[in-house]
DNA sequence: CCATCATATGCCCATATCGGCATGCGTCAA
DNA sequence: TTGACGCATGCCGATATGGGCATATGATGG
């Protein structure tokens, strides 16, 4: 076994940094391949590629207008990740400060104890 | 040439199943890698090396409690991910009706015949 | 100091990916 | 129909990655 589940999911096609530049760009309206490549200084062929991914999770659709195709956003596909890294919203306010504190408290009074090994 | 950037982002990071469940079970608090991959029933060495690769972005942190080694949240790293989707927030609302309006549209100009044509 | 527990690593294998390149395929104009 | 254009694919090469396993490393209790 290698690499369990990986490609399919928004959260995947997201993590290249291409096709976030893309989506980003889609954001300005439907585009052919062709002038996403040129604006993102890649290869027709490497842009096409990118957009299959995101046409396969669903972020982009595609519309074949004669013989070009334009690619536009679907957005909906992000929300879920949204709601996902949102779930940490609090945490990386306030759970944080706790752990400042708590350095803070280790540094100057060493004997403390963990009191968080809370079940197992 | 392959494989561009990757590694080394929480895009990255967070695009695998595995590293997500860890950073919501560490939403709880902090654990020792071997509740973690109890819990999330891997093994110990597949645990330590998500950690690490969690570590390496920032999402995590670990404290050294004798022998064992807490790792906790720090989701600091998420907000950025967090902001660069909220980006497209409306777009997943208003600029959607624009496609189902499509659809529809299309829908109706054909409605005697199957085409389940979409994507590819 | 020694045995042991808790982790981190190294190594190997299988596979998923990304880039580059050439080519296949569909559409349109003459 | 032919040829050019616009894009999708297939194939190859390089590499990053994830899983499994054995083992090194660190810390602790005797």
């Amino acid at each position: 076994m290698a690499r369990a589940a990986t490609t399919s999911d928004a959260f995947n096609a997201i993590a290249e940094p291409q096709r976030r530049e893309i989506l980003v760009l889609l954001r300005g309206g439907e585009r052919p391949v062709t002038a996403l490549a040129r604006d993102l200084g890649m290869t027709q062929p490497q842009a096409s590629k990118h957009l299959r991914v995101l046409r396969e999770v669903g972020l982009v659709r595609v519309r074949g207008m004669g013989r070009q195709r334009l690619y536009g956003l679907d957005a909906r596909g992000l929300r879920p990740v949204h709601e996902w890294v949102g779930g940490f919203e609090r945490f990386w306010n306030e759970s944080f400060d706790r752990l400042d504190e708590y350095v803070q408290e280790l540094k100057q009074a060493r004997q403390e104890e963990p009191h968080d090994d809370d079940d197992q």
